[in-house]
DNA sequence: CATGAATGAGAGTTCATTCAT
DNA sequence: GATGAATGAACTCTCATTCAT
């Protein structure tokens, strides 16, 4: 009763909380584990109030994935921006790729929400008929070609590389969250980092030749 | 009625039925996509019938993961064994390593389903409310530890690196399986391996002739 | 589908005609008998549906117990108070003790399906373990005291005869619901209320000297 | 395996094992709250072990109440036995009905168990779909006329007083079994006969003006 | 815009019972 | 005589969804 007094949200700004409400619940318990019931209880409103939003559950993870893109390519952007303008080049120098992955690690540091969505769904998705199978598929794709190119020129198989950038990325991150962000991740990824994309100076003199 | 003539099966390979049928659903489900009415069906029996055998479902789930102990114990002991003797050393050599690893990762391209269980499972399982959270901890902190050990002596940081390489292998074990099996995973974790475990010489001068 | 055209029923009113249905079918099956399938099909409605208005079963039992409380109340406290302006009295004479209980039996009479409710589940939640256990230990000790002090001064050890007030009161109950009412239980009742609660000459002079 | 070599028990002690257990448990949770299961681990056998003695749940429960009978006999019967002979009488005096009584609800209190069935299985039986319906109905109308008939010549109305002493009795246990035997009810009944079982001098002339 | 009633399907689990061994 | 596998039906409860209000 006395709740029903519930002052009325604006329409956009409910449907943004809801959203973030979803990424944190489906980043724990996966979209098999959401149920609309719990998502629509911690946004205040009910069942049906909350599927006048997004018409049905897998209208609602379509909206969340859209919105995941909308903050990782916020991230990336900035972040490749960034480091060009800073390193001033034409091409990537191999201190500027290091550079941008290591900053795209740091800013996924900052927004673990967003990193155990994408960890928690992606492994779920893994099955043909789960509703962001051809999500993560076009993902992975798109994904694996950016870093290609952005080490192209930086290492012998720029392909087999990026997938391995992408592999030790998401590894690390699903330890780091299990030890629920128990250790630097950053500086682990570092340690990566500096042995996949081998420097001059690292491979010695000999290295720098081809 | 008619079903009911059906021959009677011996109960210890009829529960190894079970696991293996278990084991490949789990793997594609996850544990909250699976069913006891599925996987009983699946198995020739009702769902009290499955019950019977394992009492309730996260206690068929304990079993599983017992199960996939075994295998993946039957893996690495023979695997260990094999290299070692080859090799006829009393510490592990760094070539000893590299080909225990490899030798560990071609028996688990055997084996897809197990990698596929352990993949999605251990995903699903990041949260503390899932019923093999405490499961995956512990097997990440063993893991961790009997990596750094292999790997001590070869690397600065032992550790860490035991850390990078599960998680290379987590990934490139996620993106495999995602491809279906699509690109040849030996190959990718060799490319892999031979940088986060630098020899001496490895990326010497003579490592770029070939 | 064709019953989807069911007229909406006022909510208010649909909870209490589901209480009314619970009473009688727990009255009859008692707790552990009752099933909200079978409940949900007398109100016209799914188990789910039902469900929506109580949250489980056992909530389901509590709004009983409540509702019952209720009706209990309107009973006794409406007796209890015309008795008493019927009596004029300061305190209660021993033939407003006698009236007023005899007035609560005859009300009683009269709602069969409130009586069977107390008596089936009175016997059921002897066990600790029965969800309704708690209460009806209770009731007993606030029916017992109630009694005992409408007694007071009418008899030698108050306590005691209200224990056997009601011990009788439930006993007649369930021979009465036994026989399907099949006897006149009001009659029953003053036939013995006239030897528990003996008058004035009975315990004469004699008994005024202890 | 180690228990596989239990001994070979003696069926028909085997079957009054099961008995004991059954009297117990059913007198706890009535005949709809004993499982078969529960029941055949208590006696230290299976499922379809348990079912071989009495074929199904519903025979078991009349072999249960045969079993009754035969306990309750025991006790009246020696009961009334004594008293007789004590007495030297040719009819029942006063004294000597009250005697049995009492010794009646004496030897009760020494086997709570059969107590608790009695009360609880004869409430849950109130309903004529219960599979005991029948055995209370008939076993009441025994009793009352076999009170009746004790009373007769001692009070105006034997079977309305026979109605009351049943029904004291019944309400009574009830309460004493809620408070887990809490209180002396021996003492109790003793309190109440002595009122509804009046002696000569209790109502005397005075007591039959009203 | 949002509620809350209601559905229909399906979840895991339990139960009495049957039957081959 | 007794086990243990297995069934089929029932149970409580939850889910995504629909729709009148």
């Amino acid at each position: 009763m006395a709740a029903r007094a519930r002052t009325r949200v604006d329409p956009a700004l409910r449907r943004q909380l809801i959203l973030d409400e979803a990424i944190q619940l489906i980043g724990r318990l996966g979209y098999h584990g959401l149920t609309v019931q719990a998502l629509a209880k911690r946004c205040g409103l009910t069942n049906g109030g909350l599927l006048h939003y997004f018409g049905s559950k897998e209208l609602l993870l379509v909206a969340i994935l859209a919105e995941r893109d909308r903050r990782e390519a916020k991230i990336i952007t900035a972040t490749v921006q960034i480091e060009r303008e800073a390193a001033c080049e034409e091409a990537y120098s191999r201190l500027t790729v290091l550079r941008t992955l290591r900053a795209i690690v740091a800013r996924s540091v900052a927004q673990p929400e967003l990193v155990r969505l994408l960890i928690v769904l992606q492994s779920e998705a893994l099955h043909p008929a789960h509703p962001a199978y051809d999500y993560f598929v076009a993902r992975e794709a798109m994904v694996l070609s950016e870093v290609a190119s952005l080490l192209a020129g930086h290492v012998a198989d720029p392909r087999a590389s990026a997938r391995e950038v992408l592999a030790l990325l998401d590894g690390l991150f699903q330890q780091w969250l299990r030890a629920d962000r128990g250790f630097d991740l950053a500086a682990a990824w570092d340690h990566a980092a500096a042995r996949m994309i081998p420097g001059p100076c690292v491979n010695a003199a000999p290295a720098a030749a081809p």
